[in-house]
DNA sequence: TTGTAGGCGTTATCAA
DNA sequence: TTGATAACGCCTACAA
């Protein structure tokens, strides 16, 4: 293994200079710049990661905490998994894996040794146990998803209610009047998952302003829950011509159900999904659909811990504004039925 | 921060015994052992993770390098991550997640640096190019996904060619005749991931053993692309009674086509997927469908390395066989047409 | 602009 | 069964 000396005796120069060459904390003339930067890539040279950490006091590291439980669309996750693993190299950071299995615990045991900075929390639950470790423990972190208490934490979501909103609103701008909202399953409702509710509230409360009559529909997202939710919805409110999904796995069923039972989107029924763009893509016709950023979510959930851990900035709760992209699902509500 | 010396003192012993009570590597007197674990409990003491990489010559951390193109079924993927983060954790060791963006520098820099003792890469191609940095580096490592030339490696991955003979095999019981592959997109035959391909050939193999006609279709995975596939077989071979499916985005599709020409199934076609368990339950009905171990991928690649890394034990393959589970999707080839 | 030297917290060797 | 103590490789005041 090539050490610091090794660069250094290399380069005819004394190791720290080595150090602040790479570090670039203090003016190193050009001439022995070079000269160690040709050392360095002659030998090969790779600082010692366990060195650097004991005696910098930073292991350039920060860690990722993942749910096992997996209701949200599992793509995102990674997509968010990966856009904070670039983002972090930005910084010249790693990012460590970390499974809920672990509990609680998991966090306080990288931010207690010293293995990570920092912390990124996904999926964070209204009342998180996760939490308290935090505060206790003084670590640096940042959540994605909104808990109840968010005061000194460093938050960043999306912004479910305006999403939730923006359904409504375009819905409603076609000359809809009944709506249906097939949301996800009733036991993500009974845990309060924060995003499941706001949205729901956006949509509620924006209908509501725009005298829109709907009907709200929990699903499990497999072909027979959803075909259950749309005959409840066809039941009791035979005249809705617009539909809000917020289920993924219900999509597929829902845009069969409404094909078998002889309606052609978008003239006579029109359907927008709150999803990603690849999801809204696939289908045909290609959905109407809300879509929250999910790159742009890790990467600002690696800004704020970074900011903390590098000047202890204050916390703050950022909200990322989804966009609705109009597709093929929707259109103009039918004259007449 | 809590030290060892700190613990030390706090129960009246050397930091070194503090150490081997820690490391289990001494025998050390009950009395001792007592008094030490008390102190750490009593002072929340967790060691600290840089210095003992340095000290001890190993970081406990293995890298995971994950694929940032995702033509493989993005959940699968995260499942694999998650088993072998869970599987890494009974070790002591904890994940480190490289994105491939990096290329194959990547590998080389946590491996020089020390970072990781051991790698696992995901989703390897026949010619991958970060294994020729594993190779020169000496670096421990075990890889998800067949290359090429394997000498040397430790590599874990699903029999796929038993898996397309199970697919052809449960079709000639039923007593079809003529069988239809739906594949994935032709880039990745062209890439020549070797699991799209093994794939393939162990199901045409088996199906000229059974005296299957078969015909394949490529396909992107998409309504439309399917629907594609769809006309063309009927269109070839329109006797075909027979699907198998090895994408996950043309599944919903084929069915929908299926169910609106007028077939039911299984009464009138059978459809196999290649897809993992929580795929085939969501859709209705309830697919037959050969699913390889995802969750035991992640735990044998920890192994393979973990064995290196531990008595650098020679490397292997290990194929996981795969399990056809019959749902409602595939029934008796109808009498006639 | 560059060099010297002490220390970061553990591990492991050598004694006792 | 236990205790000193020398590495481990890098960072960073402090000097020059």
């Amino acid at each position: 293994m090539v050490t610091l000396a090794e660069v250094a005796k290399c380069a005819g120069v004394s190791s720290s200079t080595v150090s602040y060459v790479i570090s670039g904390k203090r003016s190193i003339s050009e001439a022995t710049r070079r000269r160690v930067e040709q050392a360095i890539s002659d030998l090969g040279y790779h600082p010692n990661a366990g060195a650097r950490a004991l005696a910098g006091k930073r292991s350039h590291i920060i860690a990722l905490v993942v749910p096992l439980r997996t209701d949200v669309y599992v793509p995102i996750m990674m997509e968010i998994a990966i856009a904070v693993t670039v983002a972090a190299r930005q910084y010249g950071y790693d990012v460590l894996l970390i499974t809920n299995d672990e509990g609680p615990e998991g966090v306080r045991r990288v931010a207690a040794s010293g293995l990570a900075d920092g912390v990124i929390l996904m999926d964070v639950e209204l009342d998180d146990d996760r939490i308290p470790v935090l505060r206790t423990q003084g670590t640096h972190a940042a959540l994605i998803g909104l808990p109840d208490d968010t005061s000194g934490l460093a938050c960043v979501d999306h912004d479910f209610a305006a999403a939730g909103a923006m359904c409504a609103d375009h819905l409603a701008d076609l000359g809809h009047r009944d709506v249906a909202f097939i949301g996800y399953s009733p036991v993500v409702y009974q845990r309060h998952a924060g995003y499941a509710e706001r949205t729901l509230t956006g949509f509620q409360d924006r209908a509501a302003e725009r005298g829109l009559r709907i009907l709200h529909r929990p699903c499990e997202g497999t072909y027979d829950s959803t075909a259950g939710a749309f005959a409840r919805i066809l039941a009791d409110r035979p005249e809705t011509t617009g539909f809000v999904v917020q289920n993924e796995g219900a999509i597929g069923p829902l845009l069969s159900l409404l094909r078998t039972t002889g309606r052609i989107v978008p003239e006579d029924a029109s359907v927008v999904a709150l999803c990603p763009e690849s999801l809204a893509e696939q289908y045909s016709p290609r959905l109407t659909a809300v879509t929250g950023p999910a790159e742009e979510l890790g990467r600002v959930a690696v800004d704020l811990v970074m900011r903390r851990i590098e000047d202890g900035t204050p916390a703050e709760v950022t909200l990322l504004t989804p966009v609705l992209t109009t597709r093929e699902s929707t259109g103009p509500a039918p004259r007449t039925r």
